[in-house]
DNA sequence: CTTATCTTTCAAAAAGTTTTGAACTTTCAA
DNA sequence: TTGAAAGTTCAAAACTTTTTGAAAGATAAG
């Protein structure tokens, strides 16, 4: 295989991932185009290395500025602005979980939370705030773990993780 | 809050988060119903009950089926099927991590097997496959991971992941 | 300043996904 | 058997999301 054809079929399965993890396909592709570009790309360079638009690159850029999964780097002499991935894959999957939990976990949370206020003290109330406390439950400690797998070091997690899981 | 409004805001909320987790809004909404119902539901039940087609009904809760979410359940006496929700938190996330993981982790960990076979021994082509190990390595990891986490036993895994974690 | 380059915005178009409804198939009680 | 009820299929329509491109906004060099 050459190395271009390699290059393209990496940044296609990046992309296909990330569109199942909250990433839409340009943004996934951006930051695998980055992950193997050699050094930092400008704008213009990811428009043309990814075939979009401008637009389409500026606004995924940011997107992925905002999720903390690429860096704005300047170049000292040059005019434009130059980009650069998040390497570290457990960082990336950090920063995910983390927009995640913050846009699924919590605001499911929220209404977990309202929805005990129902009112009505016969059995098909009962029954519903039944359901909903016992997934009010789990998703508390959902959010814990998540939290404390965000906070934790890399490889201290994933050594004590697969130890003790088994 | 009155218990109608309550179960429609729980469809509602269950349908959102599941469009986000692989599981289409409809699909989610079926699930939901079906767990806050007492008693299992007939397709027609879940047609009325959410004001969708039949076909649309029909499709997801074989969709449902196909993830483990929902049974069939047969009611002697009845002609038509009736269906029913895996209610357990825990079971759910198993399902749709047993799912996600065979619709795309594995597929990434062979296209990165294959992206090893790139030729050429220039620095350009190196470091391309240093970026493609690490990425490998890392998902060799999380499969492994979330293979002992589908397998490992609710009580005992969040038990011991909290307190080991923390 | 002025101008050329780079970045941002956003409405409309394209692409992708889900839903419908009508036709078709299966099932079972009479 | 037969036919009414239940279940399935799938092409077209409705809806959602993403992408484009043109216009406007910044910025810095001359």
């Amino acid at each position: 295989m050459e190395l271009e054809e390699g290059k393209h079929k990496f940044i296609q399965s990046w992309g296909t991932l990330g569109s199942h993890w909250g990433i839409n396909r340009t943004m996934a592709q951006i930051h695998a185009l980055l992950l193997i570009s050699n050094g930092p790309l400008s704008a213009n360079d990811i428009k043309e290395g990814l075939n979009i638009s401008m637009g389409n690159t500026n606004m995924n850029i940011r997107a992925l500025i905002d999720w903390g999964l690429v860096y704005k780097e300047l170049i000292p002499g040059e005019r434009k602005d130059f980009y650069v991935a998040e390497k570290d894959m457990w960082e990336v999957v950090r920063r995910i979980v983390t927009q995640r939990k913050k846009k699924e976990l919590e605001p499911l949370t929220r209404v977990l939370n309202e929805l005990q206020k129902v009112e009505g003290d016969d059995e098909e109330t009962q029954e519903f705030k039944k359901v909903v406390k016992d997934i009010h439950l789990f998703s508390g400690k959902a959010n814990t773990a998540l939290e404390n797998l965000v906070r934790s070091d890399s490889k201290w997690f994933i050594g004590t993780f697969m130890k003790m899981i088994k």
